[in-house]
Formats: C-alpha cells, structure tokens, sequence
DNA sequence: ATCCTATTGCGACTGTGTCGCATTAAGATG
DNA sequence: CATCTTAATGCGACACAGTCGCAATAGGAT
C-alpha cells in the first residue's frame, strides 16, 4: 500500500505531454490506474483494472507502457520476494524513495521512509562513482505479529 | 562477482549434514557449483555447470535445491535489474552483506559494503518491529565510466 | 543386507514477459 | 477541417523461468 496520495492525479500525463510523448486513449487509463492504486498492482492487476476503463486493451500494451514509465522514471518495479509467483509489482515513484519490507509468514507489506536511507544512496554515488536512477532496498523477514 | 572467496568450500555441505538433510551426488555438484563461482549465476548456468560434474543432472533439481538453500538462508537471490531477461541470479551469502549496483548502460555489477547498510537494517528492525531474514539493495544507475 | 523415505528425472504445465507485423489513431501542419 | 506522418496498438505466436505430480531411485540409518 503506497503511501497516502499526496499528489495530484494526472501528474503522469502532464509529465509526458511535456516530453512531447503522444497521449492514447490506452494510455490514460493505465496511467489512471496506476496513479490512483492504493496498493502495489502486478501487470496482470493492472490489465484488469485498465480495461474496466478501456476494454479493447491488451496485455503487450500494459508491458509496453509499464516499460515506457520505468523508462522515464515515473514508477518503480519490485518484487515483494515473490511471495507469489513470479510477476514484479509497480508503483509510481514519489518524491521520497522509501523500504520495502514482506512479512515471509503473512505476506504483509509494510513501507517505511529512513534517512539513513537517503545517505546510504548518497554514500554509494560518492564512493562507488556511480549515478543512481533506481534504488530498490527489499527486506524480507517476519513482522511483530509473525514472529516466533 | 561475489567477493573474494575467504571461506572454505564444503561449509554448505557441513551445515546441511549437521541439520541432517540429505546429501546426494547431485547436491554435492549444485553446492559446488555455487560455492566456487566467481560471478553471480542464474538457474541455467548454474545446471550447466553443474552437468560438468554429474551430467544426469535435471534442471527441477537445481530450481528444487536453490529453494533449499533459500529456506536455510545460505545463498541470496538478486535480481540485478534483470538487465538481461527474467532470470535471477544466486550467491552464497557470506558474513557481511553487501549492495550491488548495475550499471543500466554497459551491464557491469559492482559490489559494495557499507556500514550505513548495516545501521540501516538495525533501524529497521528496531523501528518496524521486522526480524529480517534477507535485505536486498540493489541500485540501477551509470557507473563512471558510462555517465554521460 | 534391508528398509524407509527423501530426493530425483521426467514430462507436462503455468505464467510472465517479448516481438514482428499489419492496422489504427494522435496530433502536427496548412 | 482534411491531410499526412509516424508512433502506438492489438493480435498472435513465441521464449523462457519456474513449478508440480508421479513413478523410479538412492541415502543413510538400523
Ligand atoms: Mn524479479
Ligand atoms: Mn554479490
Ligand atoms: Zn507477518
Ligand atoms: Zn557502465
């Protein structure tokens, strides 16, 4: 469940128009789906919901889309441990980057924001010489409730 | 390419036996296979190495003993912003974790450790209430030499 | 040497993600 | 508004990672 929507919808779309990317009708509902998701959708939950909005829409386009904001930096792609199956989850990326933490017992997925976080990144570009365009730290491990 | 092999091969053998779990012919090769590579490997490479030492040797066998190692918390699976393909890649986990960057242009790996990284799981423990069993770092970015 | 059962190979299967190609429609232009 | 260019789509076929049930095999305890 990503964090409480702070920003405003549509966000996607200017973004895109501003790189002069053509907006389809396909387009706008996936996007919509994904801005307005309250937890983190696979493609296969995103094809669904998408096309309660836009019928006609195929799976290649939801994996050339997906592909498309990964691209731009607009969403990031995870993998909760694969606790089920094999597929990778997205969300739309924030302003803040933030942990991923999968409960190994119950399957819960708790998010978390640190700013030891943010200097470990900046650490690893200093030190490494690297430039960072994504950042994904997932813990897998057993919450309070789950724990033996 | 995990780093500098400082443990003894047969470490995964002694630790299996001592929980009392079956060692087979086949086994014996996977671990072998695992524990002497010099880069991260993914399920194919690891049974056509494995193939090398036990020819009959089937592909379920070494998806079947990469979960075993898994569950018993000896190798780690990344996916190295599966740069090439869905396959993930497999090492056996040593004392120190440690980060891995992708390089998103020329493919390179490099493997960093960090004491930050280590802060940064106890805080997480600590302040979400988790008791971790794996954390995987794994940043997509330009290495010095690609930035442009 | 015998026995129990964990492990294996095999084969068939599922599911994710990709791609080429003919068709469609965005949106720029006049 | 009609025209045009080309990016984007749907479709179908595909590649490939990973899983599973089952009968046969072999570890290793006795
Ligand atoms: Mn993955
Ligand atoms: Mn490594
Ligand atoms: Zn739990
Ligand atoms: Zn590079």
């Amino acid at each position: 469940m990503p964090f409480a929507n702070t920003e405003i919808p549509g966000k996607f779309q200017a973004f895109l128009a501003q790189r002069g990317i053509r907006m389809t009708e396909q387009r706008r509902a996936i996007l919509n789906v994904i801005e307005t998701a309250k937890k983190h959708l696979d493609a296969g939950q995103i094809l669904r919901r998408a096309r309660k909005l836009d019928p006609s829409i195929d799976r290649s386009t939801v994996y050339r889309t997906l592909g498309l904001l990964k691209r731009h930096g607009l969403i990031d792609e995870l993998d909760l441990m694969h606790l089920d199956g094999e597929a990778h989850y997205y969300e739309r990326k924030l302003n803040r980057d933030h942990i991923h933490l999968a409960c190994l017992r119950c399957g819960r997925i708790t998010e978390f924001v640190s700013d030891l976080f943010e200097s470990l990144k900046e650490q690893v570009e200093k030190e490494c010489g690297y430039r960072i365009a994504v950042a994904r730290l997932e813990i897998g491990g057993y919450c309070s409730k789950c724990r033996t």
